[in-house]
DNA sequence: CTGTTAGCGCGTTCAC
DNA sequence: GTGAACGCGCTAACAG
């Protein structure tokens, strides 16, 4: 015991005078040792400052210890949104119970792409949860190759068939907003999607797309947005200006609505006289605007609660079937 | 190799007909083997599917591993502040070159303060960084005990002096913002503030009473808050009915300031004509509403930065010493 | 109730 | 260049 070692169950052991098997008994919460042992043991911890190794424990043990939740960030801004907050939120109260850890893995795909499919090549986790992944992500074909149990949130584009995923029901959302558009009178109707290479801006996108055709309604009015505040303004004014008579507008996320918002007000359009708004996520922003938008749900950390069972069940060798909640408008001040 | 049980490196050896010597070298890119004997282990690591434990291996390199970033949760709501997302960027920044793992470990101190607890004391981990720690928080104690080395980012209550942390200077932001609104003119100037078991709570507030005391102006407008838009809303309420002569107002948090600013205008208040508003944090929220909101720069993920930074100098046992980030006045449209 | 013993999977001398 | 042998800290049988 040389002072600058840090102190192990063997030194524990001999400080309280008894075996190392009897100091493991006591950490380990074992009921079949005497109280005075017990004593002993607890007093030599305390005194030497003991703490177990971990690495040591699961090299015998072997459970299962992490899950890592992949999180792509392309996007500095991505972040403003608070969409992650309710991942993790999800995911950390899933995990709780377990005792895994949630291991936070970030980075852009491209700038640290390298070292993220080490660290999953790595063996260091045994789970995966992958967020917001985009298309052609290299990271995705890397997964397939570890075999790891791994479940996406947010439907995957490339092996939606192969792995397991949960995800809202982004169609009927665009088509729920587009009809409340169409049933408040609006023939003009726009819309802001989200990105293209992420099934959330596609689905969206394509369920408001359907729902304009049926209605005969032209589905031409359409400015790609990439779910910041920035570029949600960006798109109502490029879609302002090939459509000054614009009197219906679906934005695919609340942050971008808002924004979009303050763009319409600012070119002199009322909302909803003018210009009916419709947004997405029924975030916290969604309150923040008056009137408030009129918003479709999106139940974010309900999706990271199912993922995250899905995966404790892949872990376990169950099955798992992939799984869209449902979601529905919130009516508010601006459609 | 039994089929269930994981390929060891032993396994590879064996298949690759080398030494398990010989096959920890190829794996960890030792020069001194030969190129035959290096295709013969990567084929079989390849067809085995080997991958490494992490366990059996840090047992040996006893090299640290991870960093936890303990989160109190005590309210559902506080994710919707992109406070967090800022938060863990610059924590996954600084760390990525590392090769560090950033677990997240989020909880209500109350509920969950044991198993938080337990996470701590168990070793797991080889370095902390504390957010948002709240006055009387038991976990602050209990990680003194454990003796890791440990940031706070926001300013301790308890234990500044012995605890290394890193914050913005909450004192000059709450001067700068009464600073504004006195020099606009204003003389019924109130204030909401944050928590007041927290550093960025009590010490936006003093900044802001003293500036105020300063110009000879009454400092009893307060009501405090707890940084969600409901919370915000809510004391402006209190607020306009203690004194609906209120012709200014200092938010310490912009996600209620947006909620306030919404208030106000429900009861027939123009902002800034009526009642002049000041925010704090300069996030996406700011710029949201209508006009957007004047507000005190809060370089959160720049504080992750720079508190992952001293961790690390911990870490290597280096000396680290507290810092406090500037910050400054951001004019908006409502002071 | 307690101590003894045998590994867990891997990196690392130290011989060859 | 390569392999045999040791030990990291701990838990789990098995005796006592």
């Amino acid at each position: 015991m040389d002072g600058r070692r840090s102190p192990t169950l063997e030194d524990v052991a001999a400080r309280a005078g008894v075996s190392r098997a009897t100091a493991s008994r006591v950490v380990n919460g074992d009921p079949r040792v005497r109280e005075s042992a017990r004593e002993a043991v607890t007093a030599a911890i305390a005194e030497l400052g003991y703490r177990p190794n971990r690495a040591a424990r699961s090299l015998v043990v072997r459970e299962p210890d992490s899950v890592a939740v992949l999180v792509h960030e392309p996007d500095e801004r991505i972040f403003a949104d608070p969409f992650f907050g309710g991942l993790l939120r999800g995911v950390g109260q899933r995990l709780a119970p377990t005792g895994l850890q949630m291991v936070l893995v970030m980075g852009d795909p491209v700038r640290d792409g390298a070292r993220m499919e080490r660290y999953l090549r790595g063996g260091h986790t045994d789970g995966v949860i992958v967020v917001s992944a985009h298309r052609g992500d290299g990271l995705v074909a890397a997964l397939t190759e570890t075999r790891l149990p791994t479940v996406f949130v947010g439907r995957p584009l490339t092996g939606a068939d192969t792995f397991v995923y949960v995800d809202v029901d982004n169609c009927e959302g665009g088509r729920l907003a587009a009809r409340r558009l169409v049933e408040r009178g609006c023939h003009r109707i726009g819309t802001v999607t989200g990105p293209l290479d992420m099934a959330a801006g596609i689905d969206r996108h394509q369920g408001w797309s359907e729902e304009l055709a049926a209605a005969g309604l032209p589905t031409d009015l359409v400015e790609v947005g990439d779910f910041t505040a920035e570029g949600g303004a960006r798109a109502v004014r490029a879609l302002l200006e090939r459509a000054p008579d614009l009197d219906g507008l679906f934005v695919a996320s609340d942050l971008m609505a808002a924004a979009a918002m303050s763009e319409l007000v600012a070119a002199g359009r009322r909302v909803p006289e003018d210009v009916a708004l419709v947004g997405f996520d029924a975030s916290a922003a969604a309150g923040m605007t008056r009137p408030p938008l009129t918003t479709v749900t999106n139940p974010v950390s309900e999706m990271a609660v199912r993922a995250t069972e899905l995966l404790l069940r892949l872990m376990r060798r169950e099955e798992a079937a992939s799984e869209v909640l449902p979601t529905r408008l919130v009516p508010g001040g601006t459609a």
